[in-house]
DNA sequence: CACATTTCCTGGTTGC
DNA sequence: TGCAACCAGGAAATGT
């Protein structure tokens, strides 16, 4: 599941292959996860350059001349670049430790839904098995609109302890639920959720309006804290998540509580537990996370 | 308005 | 071995 640091390492990986080249050529698969006709895509991106390639929460980016060209990846959307120069892998293989999908650059096939093919050669692909990404071509003077809904952008000056305490209100639903609000802090997903939580110690049921300042402003730093490690380790590939040349990222091996239910707490060696909120599998340590939230010296609970 | 639930989709895993 | 049931989840749509 892509979320920040996963769309940051795809750009990353991307832009040096792509900007500045002219989009020549695009073919389409499945149409739904365009939110514009592909005849019409084609019509208005074919011989315009790629001037820019950035990122907003978990949306990919590419400026071009007259428009702005934007990839949301859902669940197990894939942008690859294709490389003339480089052979295509056999096609899909197993770890044979961890069971993960190992695709490297490899040829479109079923999944495969968009390819651009680039002027000096080259394509990009867009390969979503589930279908929840989506593609849109927007209008230059658009794009205020089009993010508007769209929170807190860490690492800029937006993302500072006065606006980000503002967003808590009176409100009473779960941290968790927050989190995972795009309009709260955008880019954070399921998994950097609960990791955020676990770094900050704070339950993820706990209710938005009893947590102390102090609490707030321990998950105001930990969730940069978070996702720039994410960004270090290449992203958390748990099935899906490949970068751009289609090798699967690293930080699933550094990840405190996500998926680790059962196993023990790398701080203190409680088991991990699981629980649900907001339809959304939530792992956390019942020590580092009590329910009452943690006492000034940190240990016990309330 | 605030918050909860449902929906979309496919393939891997589980259990009989 | 086969196959149905179940699970994963971002975010829009729908329900309370
Ligand atoms: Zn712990």
């Amino acid at each position: 599941m892509p979320e920040l640091p996963e769309v940051e390492t795809v750009r990353r990986g991307l832009e040096p292959h792509v900007v500045g080249g002219f989009i020549d050529d695009i073919e389409v698969g499945d149409p739904k996860i365009f939110q514009i006709e592909p005849h019409l895509l084609l019509e208005q991106i074919r011989g315009q350059q790629i001037l820019g390639l950035t990122r907003r929460g978990k949306y990919l980016i590419f400026e071009l001349e007259r428009h702005y060209f934007i990839f949301h990846f859902g669940m197990t959307g894939q942008l690859t670049f294709r490389d003339p120069n480089r052979s295509d892998s056999e096609g899909f293989k197993r770890h044979p430790v961890t069971g993960l999908q190992r695709t490297r650059q490899h040829a479109p096939d079923r999944h495969t839904h968009l390819q651009v093919h680039l002027r000096q050669g080259g394509a990009m692909l867009f390969r979503d098995i589930r279908k929840f990404g989506k593609v849109f071509l927007i209008e230059k003077g658009e794009v205020a609109v089009f993010f508007e809904r769209l929170g807190l952008e860490p690492w800029t000056p937006d993302y500072n302890l006065k606006a980000f305490l503002q967003k808590f209100g009176n409100r009473k639903l779960a941290i968790k639920s927050l989190l995972l609000d795009q309009s709260f802090v955008a880019g954070v997903g399921n998994i950097y959720a609960d990791e955020a939580l676990f770094a900050a110690g704070i339950h993820p049921a706990r209710k938005v309006r009893s947590l102390r300042k102090t609490e707030k402003e321990s998950l105001f730093e930990a969730i940069p804290k978070v996702l720039e490690e994410g960004i270090e380790y290449g992203g958390t590939t748990l099935r899906d998540f490949v970068n751009s040349d289609g090798n699967t990222g690293h930080h699933q091996e550094r990840l405190q509580v996500y998926g680790r239910k059962g196993e023990s707490c790398h701080r203190c060696g409680t088991l991990i537990q699981r629980m649900v909120i907001s339809q959304r599998s939530t792992c956390f340590c019942p020590d580092c996370q009590p329910r009452g939230g943690r006492s000034r010296t940190g240990k016990a609970p309330i």
